[in-house]
DNA sequence: AACACCGCCTGAGCGC
DNA sequence: TGCGCTCAGGCGGTGT
């Protein structure tokens, strides 16, 4: 399922496929997943793509000029799919919007699709990139690629909650969803009950440290596949080898064997280690 | 205000 | 083989 290294993977694809190309026409097959007040006929159309970005899990794509921009949600099970001209995607099934693309000279480039079977994705338009920078996106906490200990402690310092529910907070920081919530906490050694504002900062650095180191690996591989995560070509990722403890409740630690436990956090399933990542002494014991 | 919790949606995986 | 059940979870909306 598609988190931050997933888009950015995603994202990457994206730019070298389609900056510079203009869109010519855009096919909504639903209405309904589009957020917003989008006029669902203008999606880009006739606007010729300047940039992809990303902030957390989400994604962008920019026109000349500060023109509209038009963001995308992965969701749980979203694809964006770009095809040369000509080309068939593997599934018809559940492309909910199309956009045809083409050259400065108007030969046809191909189409980006918008496939997302569960629908828990979505596309929406802003009025310009400044519009998505002052307004959504400004509601987002820093990403979570480039979390620093000095950036990481006062946005726990601010909570009480339970630490893995901060960190699915994209308002507190955005890009961390619960695979890498869990893979990060396991490396910072921190029990995903510990209160945020209990850590302390050598676990800020620790924890920091861990967040970017797993948000990297799974880029450098890739990113995650366990069910639904496809590349912009429709390859799946490679990372779900190397998660060590995401789904792997009831199995042994990789670091000392003990079972890893596994309990509803904050709406999520999560799983830890009862012996690598212990509750500090302050909080209730477990 | 801050947090808890619901429900959307489909397909994989499982037991029988 | 096939049916029906459970589970997965990002995120906006609603409730406390």
């Amino acid at each position: 399922m598609p988190e931050l290294p997933e888009v950015e993977t995603l994202a990457r694809q994206l730019r070298t496929a389609l900056i510079g190309r203009t869109i010519t026409r855009c096919r909504l097959r639903r209405r309904d997943i589009v957020r917003g007040p989008a006029r669902p006929r203008n999606l880009l159309v006739a606007r010729r793509i300047a940039g992809v970005i990303r902030r957390g899990k989400q994604l962008a794509i920019t026109t000349e000029g500060n023109g509209p921009v038009l963001t995308i949600q992965l969701g749980m099970t979203g694809q964006a799919i770009v095809l040369p001209p000509r080309a068939r995607p593997d599934r018809m099934d559940h492309i909910h919007a199309e956009w045809s693309l083409a050259l400065d000279d108007a030969t046809p480039a191909g189409r980006l699709l918008f496939r997302d079977p569960r629908r828990f994705g979505a596309i929406a338009t802003h009025e310009s990139h400044t519009a998505l920078l002052t307004g959504p996106w400004a509601r987002l906490g820093p990403d979570a690629l480039g979390i620093s200990a000095p950036s990481l402690r006062p946005i726990l310092a601010a909570s009480r909650r339970p630490v893995k529910a901060r960190l699915l907070d994209q308002c507190a920081i955005a890009g961390i969803g619960n695979i890498y919530a869990d893979e990060a906490l396991f490396l910072a050694r921190l029990h995903p009950l510990t209160p945020c504002d209990a850590i302390r900062p050598p676990q800020v650095r620790a924890l920091a440290r861990a967040i970017r180191a797993v948000l990297n690996a799974a880029i450098e591989s890739g990113g995650s596949t366990l069910r639904d995560y496809r590349h912009a070509d429709g390859r799946s990722g490679a990372f779900q080898t190397r998660h060590r403890v995401y789904a792997r409740a009831g199995l042994p630690c990789l670091c000392c064997a003990t079972t890893l436990l596994s309990e509803q956090i904050a709406q999520r399933t999560t799983v830890w280690c009862p012996r690598c990542q212990s509750l500090p002494a302050t909080s209730a014991a477990a």
